[in-house]
DNA sequence: TAATTATTCTACCTATCGTTAGATAGATTT
DNA sequence: AAATCTATCTAACGATAGGTAGAATAATTA
């Protein structure tokens, strides 16, 4: 009992052995529920690609739950993170506008091409049983107040509206999962492009 | 051989009593899709509920696939004849954004309140395996060219922009199935706010 | 070296999945 | 009345799912 297990930092990777083999447990998973969906992965197909037994994996994880349960904290952790960042790094008097926009390039950023954590929370989370879903709001709330206090400013008038265009705006973001090829897409002039239809005027008057 | 079997009109709803009962099984199909995702539907669930044994369903539909591939493409079909029938009763003179606008009304209207088929189809778009997901594509690319049609003013420099602009549009009123609770959200305010956000500018240039 | 802990293994369980075979009852047609 | 069609049934198949028991190995510590 010599070893005092210190408080694991959430985001010191792989300290030990045994996390390491952990962390790569969780990024297979992520992977593979990010393009299969949640139903479709098996315990078995993760185990295969981890070069284990099925049973191996349950020393790990006691259950899928947990698993995907890790997956999903993890996912909105990644992008949160990500976010905060890069506003952190913006000089202190930014203005909303460079904010806004530093941030959806942030979200995209993590969405698309930083790891599979946080696609595969957007993608699953909707299929997921009640209960799991349950378990990742506490992360999701967090994540959702940064965008409160950048958008807080665009609701001016009826601040009631915030949460809901809060909403409209991670919605927006997320979508672009479904038709973007991370591939073939220049993300920058992605996110250029999503900053014009969230926050500039698309019509002039011309019609009735 | 007497009876000529005429040539089944998509939608001219239970002409028999044998359309009545495989529209029955396809309301249930897609009500149950939309709440509990693909692979967590099984057969037996929607046999169940139709009053019958599972093996009765394949009478209907010769397998699953069948069925979600019919639930899906009615899915597209419903928000498009929406749309479309919406956009025909404005005045032939209407400009492009009351024309925007109505669609969108139109497109919240079938996803939310009008039957589980939209709402299903853009739930369990992203679980289906490819080749289901390619059966689907031909409905949804004849729905994106009526977006396409409404969002040309909008993109009147760079017409190379009009597919992904398109995109966001779906994407963002799809997205709002993700947190709307359809029994306690006016879908009128839903409707202007997300006009709103789509369509107008949100900030004047207050910062930086 | 001996004891202990960490990790993976083999073997198997129960439940559920989509699906099929083949019989049956009622309605319709010849 | 005989034959056929419609719609459902009972019974079961093979595949796969998440998960458990308990032995075996590898690494670490006493």
């Amino acid at each position: 009992m010599a070893q005092t297990p210190l408080a694991q930092d959430e985001f010191r990777p792989a300290s030990t052995a045994g996390e390491a083999r952990r962390l790569q447990i969780l990024d297979i998973a992520a992977r593979h529920f990010r393009t299969r969906g949640y139903a479709a992965v098996s315990m078995r197909d993760i185990a295969t690609e981890a070069g284990m037994r099925t049973p191996s994996l349950y020393y790990h994880f006691p259950s899928k739950d947990d698993l995907v349960i890790a997956v999903m904290d993890r996912g909105i952790a990644v992008v949160r993170e990500t976010v905060a960042a890069a506003l952190d790094a913006l000089p202190p008097d930014a203005g909303a506008k460079p904010r806004l926009v530093t941030a959806l390039r942030a979200h995209l950023h993590a969405l698309h091409s930083l790891s599979d954590y946080t696609s595969a929370n957007v993608r699953i989370f909707g299929q997921l049983p009640e209960a799991l879903r349950r378990a990742n709001l506490p992360e999701r709330r967090a994540y959702q107040a940064i965008w409160s206090e950048l958008l807080a400013p665009t609701c001016a008038a009826e601040q009631s509206r915030l949460p809901e265009r809060v909403a409209i705006f991670i919605g927006a973001m997320n979508a672009t999962l479904e038709w973007v090829d991370p591939a073939r897409t220049d993300l920058e002039a992605l996110a250029d492009h999503l900053a014009q239809v969230l926050l500039d005027r698309l019509l002039e008057d011309v019609g009735a």
